[in-house]
RNA sequence: GGCCCGGUCGUCAAGCGGUUAAGACACCGCCCUUUCACGGCGGGUUCACGAGUUCGAAUCUCGUCCGGGUCACCA
């Protein structure tokens, strides 16, 4: 028997969001495919015509490129399973919603919106909140009558009414539902469209899917699609159930992830300074666990580690905090070039088209900061120094009282006026000297420095790391400001 | 409400009948140090509850409670 090839595939609706929960979905997705030696493979159901949004497939391939999910087949790239677009494969459905019609597995249903509606809020409440099945046993003339009036129509399946379905499923495990939960779905829409759940058996089946891997809000409606599967003789496919993510409310509870919670898409995380692979490494983590201790993975690393049975039932919540720490880990990772390029626009931010030392800037600010964003605030006092009180030159760990401070800034500027090499090294070994040479710890002769220099008592960066960066003469000014500060 | 799924530190979680119940984020403390950060070390009445099975239960069974999902001509 020749081993079948693991095949999955995105499937997402063009909406022009792309939300972290189908993002994750997407991810695992490939990482099942990929870890097995398979093959990944994006399709776009666009059904739903009212929905329609404007440049959303575009939003779909940017966001699966940005976070390296390279699909191997698609609308863009192609494949032999085309078109990868349903609303191209239009023609496609009809025929097999008909085929189970013949077959006496589906039925034309005649039934309006308004009486459907009805149904949904009438009093007498069936088991089934859902059609009362009124189109089931319509007599063939009738049917054929109403098809050559030109009666709109949706197609319905035929639901078993008694037993019950029972799957196996990757994760949860055996699920079993009584058929008399399920309602007779509409595979065929009135406007010729399928509905998404019939649409989604047909392509699967058709592109030869293996794995169906998707949230596991879907769980209950699985029986459905097997049903339909067992109507065409079609081999069920491997199912893999998510565990949802939710979001933190304020009042302390969780619900599902969505809006109201703050960034929710991945543009959003994105435009609030998490990087890509941060993101892809985070939610990588959320419902499934890697075998050891590692937690740091870059995508190729995921591939290697994934496995499904490491992917978890329980809901997750999204914990912004341990994302951040995330992004800090893959900022702290970078190379100082590529963090100088990065933090580019947030340095011409403060500094317009200023040159500064800019692999000083990056060696002081690559080990403390979580997203690039933070950047101008951190450095804004370099180019313009605050307001603050004298109170700042006091410090309780060192004991440094408002004279000491001002003989330290005295001394200070003194020796500082001498130097002609305004570099960090010269600094360093100036400044270090003088402290030695007063005989007082560092921390005495720097604390005020540092506090004159910056305005600041908490700094990126030291003493020596700003002045270098302010340069002599900005330096000096700012010193001397501080001990005028202090003397008045 | 019916049905389905879940419940191990604040969060993500390992665990698969015998463990001092891992690890990570967050938090707190200490160290390092020139402040912060980074780094290092350390800390916290965590197995929802109640029965049962068993010599032994976080692990198996049942019930309760809590949380979530789902019941569309949406996907």
């Amino acid at each position: 028997m020749e081993k079948q090839i693991v095949r999955t595939r995105f499937a997402p609706s063009p909406t022009g969001f792309m939300h972290v929960g189908n993002l994750r979905t997407a991810l695992y997705e490939y990482l099942i495919a990929k870890s097995l030696g398979g093959k990944f493979i994006l399709r776009i159901e666009d059904t739903d015509q009212e929905r329609y949004v404007e440049g959303a497939v575009d939003v779909i391939y940017n966001t699966l490129r940005q976070v390296g999910l390279k699909h191997d087949e698609g609308p863009d790239v192609g494949g032999e399973f085309g078109p990868y677009i349903q609303s191209e494969r239009k023609n496609l459905y009809l025929p097999y919603a008909e085929q189970l019609v013949r077959e006496g597995k589906a039925y034309y249903c005649f039934c309006t919106k308004e009486r459907l509606d009805s149904l949904h809020n009438g009093e007498n409440g069936e088991s089934f909140g859902g059609y009362d099945r009124h189109c089931r046993n319509l007599p063939q003339e009738e049917v054929q009558r109403l098809l050559d009036a030109g009666t709109p129509y949706v197609i319905r399946q035929k639901m078993p009414t008694e037993g019950s379905t029972a799957f196996q499923d990757a994760v949860y495990g055996e699920i079993v539902i009584e058929n008399r939960e399920l309602e007779d779905q509409i595979l065929i829409k009135s406007d010729g469209y399928p509905t998404y759940n019939f649409a989604n058996v047909i392509d699967d089946h058709l592109m030869d899917i293996t794995h169906v891997v998707r949230g596991c809000e879907y769980l209950t409606s699985t029986p459905k699609y097997n049903l339909l599967y067992e109507a065409f003789g079609w081999k069920i496919p491997t199912y893999v159930h998510l565990p949802m993510i939710m979001g933190k409310n304020e009042d302390g509870s969780v619900s599902k992830l969505s809006k109201r919670h703050g960034s929710t898409g991945f543009a959003d995380l994105v435009k609030e300074g998490y990087l890509p692979e941060a993101i892809v490494n985070y939610i990588a983590l959320l419902g499934w666990c890697p075998k050891g201790n590692e937690e740091v993975f870059t995508l190729a690393e995921l591939t290697k580690q994934f496995s499904i049975d490491g992917i978890s039932k329980s809901p997750a919540v999204f914990d912004y905090d341990k994302l951040t720490w995330f992004n800090g880990e893959y900022i702290r990772a970078m190379q100082p070039e590529e963090f100088t390029k990065q933090a580019m626009p947030y340095y011409r931010e403060v500094f317009g088209e200023q040159e500064k030392p800019w692999d000083v800037l990056t060696s002081i600010l690559q080990p403390r900061v979580t997203k690039f964003l933070q950047i101008p605030e951190l450095i804004g006092f370099l180019q313009e120094l605050p307001e603050y009180p004298a109170e700042f030159f006091v410090n309780k760990k060192s004991k440094t009282n408002l004279e000491n401070s001002a003989l330290m800034l005295e001394e200070a500027i003194a020796c500082l006026e001498g130097i002609g090499d305004w570099k960090q090294e010269m600094l360093h070994d100036t400044l270090l000297g003088l402290a030695q040479k007063l005989e007082v710890k560092n921390g005495t002769l720097l604390w005020p420095v540092r506090i004159a220099a910056a305005g600041m008592q908490v700094t990126p960066g030291g003493a020596m790391e700003i002045l270098a960066i302010l340069g002599k003469e900005e330096s000096l000014r700012r010193l001397r400001a501080g001990l005028e500060k202090l003397k008045g």
